[in-house]
RNA sequence: CGCGGGGUGGAGCAGUUUGGUAGCUCGUCGGGCUCAUAACCCGAAGGUCGUAGGUUCAAAUCCUACCUCCGCAA
């Protein structure tokens, strides 16, 4: 039996396991991803992760700016399938039905749970106790399509966006590559989405990174860790802008108004919440590097510190 | 030429405006106290102040160029 052929889009790192995988396995024939991006102060033109492993293992590269438009070098290609991981773009009707085995996502929720862009951000920042990885058909509409494999992965206290993408991505490669042979062959049916319990994850907007003090220690503390390390959380104090990489939930009951610093201890800073304590442990200031607050004390004035307010 | 903030012993900072023997907090190492300690006390090591050039009797500090890190914006 010859090698699957097969037309692979994705763009950022947590697409390259999968790939790697696959690509070890069955016949890559062309690798879709965004354009190019200036990125930076200096504008440095940046490949996307997943182009770099394709460059690497000369692979052709097709970058369309928008695939809706532009999709015949795909069928030209002539694939049997077409497998999809974070890719970015709305792929059009043209695409989906032209592949004999379809297309087939890879998507980092446990659909219907958050549809969208950004659904380990989400899952993390709404303190679930599970995510995981769903393989679908794809169809017009955004991760709408029949699920045909899913799995479940626990989100420790101690997961962040980074690890959690870590082992989505592992999991997603591992998953594709058992189910793939067995959904070409039929053993596996796809089953329709619950459209009554549909939620969606869109991406993570300017709003979204900023610390609204006025909740509770446990949200703060899970929306912090949802958005490290990247885009990462953020606040102000003194107009300046501080990132916040890492926290740790307090115990202290001292009166404040949301915000304010409370406390300095050794490792860490006691901001006031709704319903207690946020302690920061990992920050960065506009201009400065990120630092642990453990270090960031040793270079000033502790009681100064305290009734300083972020807003 | 998008806007802006930095680069000072291993870490985080002060000192630069008003040039004149390099300082603070912490870490490290040695010693002491203690049942014990991440606590406390005593002591030590460790820096050509990003690089190059200039001004000066004298430059971390003033001038010029460059390198580099970072925040915003895109």
């Amino acid at each position: 039996m010859e090698k699957l052929r097969i037309v692979y889009m994705g763009t950022p790192e947590f697409s390259v396991e999968p790939l790697k995988r696959l690509n070890e396995i069955y016949d890559v024939v062309m690798v879709v991803t965004q354009p190019d991006k200036k990125i930076g102060r200096k504008q440095e033109i940046m490949f996307s992760p997943v182009k770099k492993y394709a460059i690497e293992n000369n692979i052709e590269v097709f970058q369309p700016v928008k695939i809706r438009e532009d999709y015949k070098d795909v069928l030209d290609k002539n694939p049997d399938v077409i497998i999809t991981c974070a890719y970015g773009q709305i792929i059009p009707k043209e695409i989906l039905d032209y592949p004999r085995y379809r297309c087939i996502n890879i998507h980092a929720s446990l659909l219907p749970k958050y549809r969208g862009g950004a659904p380990i951000h989400h899952s993390i920042i709404n303190g679930d106790e599970y995510t995981g990885i769903s393989i679908m058909y794809m169809d017009e509409k955004m991760d709408s399509g029949d699920v045909l494999y899913q799995k479940a992965i626990r989100i420790e206290d101690n997961d962040n966006v980074g690890t959690m993408f870590e082992k989505l991505s592992a999991l997603g490669a591992d998953m594709i590559i058992d189910s793939l042979p067995k959904i070409i062959s039929g053993e596996i049916k796809p089953i329709k989405q619950n459209e009554s319990e549909v939620t969606y994850a869109f991406n993570i907007s300017k709003e979204d990174e900023k610390i609204d003090f006025n909740n509770s220690s446990k949200d703060i503390f899970n929306k912090i860790r949802g958005l490290n390390p990247f885009p990462v959380g953020y606040s102000l104090l003194e107009g300046k802008r501080v990132k916040i990489f890492s926290s740790k939930i307090g115990n202290s009951n001292k009166e404040g108004q949301f915000g304010e610093i409370i406390n300095v201890y050794k490792d860490g800073i006691g901001i006031k919440t709704k319903d207690g304590e946020i302690i920061l442990l990992e920050i960065q200031i506009e201009g400065k590097k990120r630092t642990f607050v453990k270090d960031y004390l040793n270079g000033l004035n502790k009681d100064d510190l305290i009734g300083k307010i972020f807003e």
